[in-house]
DNA sequence: ATAGGGTTAG
């Protein structure tokens, strides 16, 4: 059946029927789900309001936008309509653009075009909303002709939309040029540009129109801190949450959410539970992206319960939640509780996505659990129908390589139907160093240092291969060629806060004021040591030096230097938290449990990929990372 | 109507 909406019958009466009319626009807004749509729909075919072309609009409009509408069940409403109006192509455009779909919001477009419906300017926003992928370069280039040809190049909503969409197609220069050309700028132009700058990683520009910029609010704050977060300035990122506050700037929830990543980076906890408090206090509403930031943030800072209880409180769980809190336990070991989660999940009818695999896998590669790992990842395919990806590969590989299964690890990367990248056979190469495999390492090594030249760590791990097989000579070679090309290794550190303040420690670092204090504490804990019948173990420690000269370098690692002055700063019993940028070495790990067990400790330690909780002589890796 | 946030193998 046709309905002719747009010529209403004389019966229908367009005066008496307003506010019913009004009442139905009101009734629509106010609905939730397709069902509370339908009901609206139902009535109006009853009262004649369907022949009304507002009433219509409306319907259509919500039945168009995600989550309450349903796209199909608009496009059967919008196939009906005799001679749909500018408003009603609009909102079918918006529909697809929302709901993933940008064909369709083109080739709508291009219908558009050939009935010869006027445009509004709502319609190039709407339409540049789908071409934001730099596979929609070309379209974007065809929409930037048709604005101006059709008179819409100075038209404010229409200019911010066309630096977005160039911006989202990666072309920064372009989305400057419209900027510089435009007639008028407001927030939103001033905004569009400053995201268009981080999306290219350009921060430095970023930052420098964020200071001209002639008024800030919420969100150029929040495009500003959550660049410099993404770009690893976590500190600028707080120190800027901080600046916005002084302003008297309200942070919402994007913002809060944007300074979360920031603390869960730097592991800033008492940042972290400052922003949790302000959440409560002011009672801004907790959605699922609140809830993730706030679970990574406890996680990675150290408080796995506290995660838990946010996770737990958290009604609806979206996927990316119950993801949150398992990739949390994964880094603090806890792999039989990440498996109970993901199989709660499960039962809950969500699907895992890609980012679920990763995390439940890497949480059976940092516990060593090698069957349930392989059982998981084959599901990918055989229960989920998805393809593994890379980051699945690497986590097979990883698995396998950390086990000890040195050969079945090289099978996989081997068979592997992506090519695999620097960080995969990074991890094998360390799986070599630890299970003693210098053959493959040192095939494995050669080919990393070709793919990435600039990275000071695949010198340092493939001459320590040549070194453990006793090939000095070549382990001198490849240390010579990072000289040569003046490449530097990651210096290793460690950082631990007291009162507030953190403290940060290089590896053979004197440049702490209170240094000798601090070297006079290493002291006396290595005779307690001593009397505890350690000794260091050099063994592993490739350097081109005397074994006593050896024992004082590795007496030197920042996180001794850092526990040092823990153990020196705070009262006994309270628990010390030391965050390393690399993995934790076989010594260091020996000698913080003996710590932890003679000064009735427990130290905390996250290194670049886990936790270490060290209590009473045991550490909670079960000596297995 | 247009702009900002989270979970991802080392």
């Amino acid at each position: 059946m046709q309905l002719a909406l747009l010529a209403p019958t004389k019966s229908f009466q367009y005066n008496t029927d307003i506010p019913s009319r009004a009442l139905t626009v009101s009734q629509l807004e106010k609905c939730t789900n397709l069902d509370g749509i339908k009901q609206v729909h139902a009535n109006m075919l009853k009262t004649g309001l369907v022949l009304d072309p507002m009433c219509v609009s409306r319907l259509l409009s919500v039945s168009a936008s995600p989550p309450t509408g349903d796209l199909s069940y608009a496009r059967s409403l919008f196939e009906r309509i005799a001679s749909p109006n500018t408003f009603m192509w609009n909102a079918m455009v918006r529909g697809y653009s929302d709901c993933g779909e940008p064909e369709g919001a083109l080739i709508l477009y291009i219908h558009m075009l050939s009935d010869s419906v006027p445009h509004n300017f709502h319609t190039f926003p709407f339409l540049l909303k789908a071409c934001c992928d730099p596979s929609f370069i070309g379209e974007t280039l065809q929409i930037h002709n048709h604005i101006v040809k059709f008179g819409f190049g100075t038209e404010i909503f229409t200019v911010n939309s066309l630096i977005h969409a160039y911006a989202a197609c990666g072309r920064v220069e372009s989305a400057r040029l419209v900027f510089d050309r435009a007639p008028g700028r407001d927030i939103v132009t001033w905004n569009s540009i400053i995201d268009a700058y981080v999306k290219s990683s350009e921060l430095e520009m970023a930052y420098q129109m964020f200071k001209e910029m002639p008024e800030k609010n919420v969100v150029s704050w929040t495009t500003m801190i959550s660049g410099l977060a993404s770009a690893g300035s976590n500190r600028e990122a707080l120190r800027l949450f901080h600046e916005m506050q002084i302003e008297g700037i309200e942070p919402d929830a994007a913002a809060l959410g944007s300074t979360l990543s920031a603390c869960a980076s730097l592991g800033a906890i008492e940042q972290g539970r400052y922003i949790h408090m302000h959440i409560e206090r002011n009672k801004i509403k907790t959605d699922s992206m609140l809830e993730c930031g706030l679970i990574d943030m406890y996680a990675k800072s150290g408080d796995i319960e506290e995660a838990l209880k946010v996770f737990k409180k958290s009604k609806r769980k979206c996927i990316s939640v119950w993801t949150a809190i398992i990739s949390g336990l994964a880094i603090h070991g806890q792999a039989r509780d990440a498996l109970y989660w993901y199989s709660e999940m499960q039962k809950e009818g969500l699907k895992p996505n890609p980012i679920t695999f990763t995390a439940i896998l890497s949480a059976c590669v940092y516990a060593g659990l090698v069957e349930e790992g392989r059982i998981l990842f084959a599901s990918i395919k055989s229960v989920h129908g998805l393809s593994p990806s890379m980051q699945h590969y690497g986590c097979l590989a990883d698995l396998l390589g950390r086990a000890g299964l040195l050969q079945e690890a090289k099978e996989v990367i081997d068979t592997m139907p992506i090519k695999p990248n620097a960080i995969v056979l990074g991890a094998l190469l360390k799986a070599c160093l630890i299970h003693g495999n210098p053959e493959l390492g040192k095939v494995i090594g050669k080919k990393l240092i070709e793919m990435d030249p600039g990275h000071g760590g695949r010198y340092v791990h493939t001459a320590s291969v040549f070194g453990a097989a006793g090939e000095w000579e070549e382990a001198a070679r490849v240390r010579g060629m990072m000289k040569e090309k003046s490449i530097e290794k990651l210096p290793g550190s460690s950082n631990i806060t007291i009162n507030g303040i953190v403290h940060e420690f290089f590896a053979g670092d004197n440049s702490h004021p209170c240094i000798e204090e601090i070297h006079g504490m290493w002291n006396r804990v290595s005779k307690r040591l001593e009397e505890e019948e350690y000794r260091p173990e050099v063994g592993n420690l490739l350097l081109d030096l005397e074994d006593d000269e050896k024992e004082i370098a590795i007496s030197r690692h920042s996180e001794k230097l850092a526990i040092a002055f823990g153990l020196l700063r705070t009262e006994k019993k309270v628990t010390l938290r030391i965050f390393k940028n690399l993995r934790v070495c076989e010594d260091c790990h020996t000698v913080t449990k003996m710590i932890s067990k003679i000064y009735g400790r427990q130290i905390i330690m996250r290194d670049k990929t886990r936790f270490h909780e060290f209590s009473n002589g045991i550490c909670s890796c079960g000596d297995y990372w």
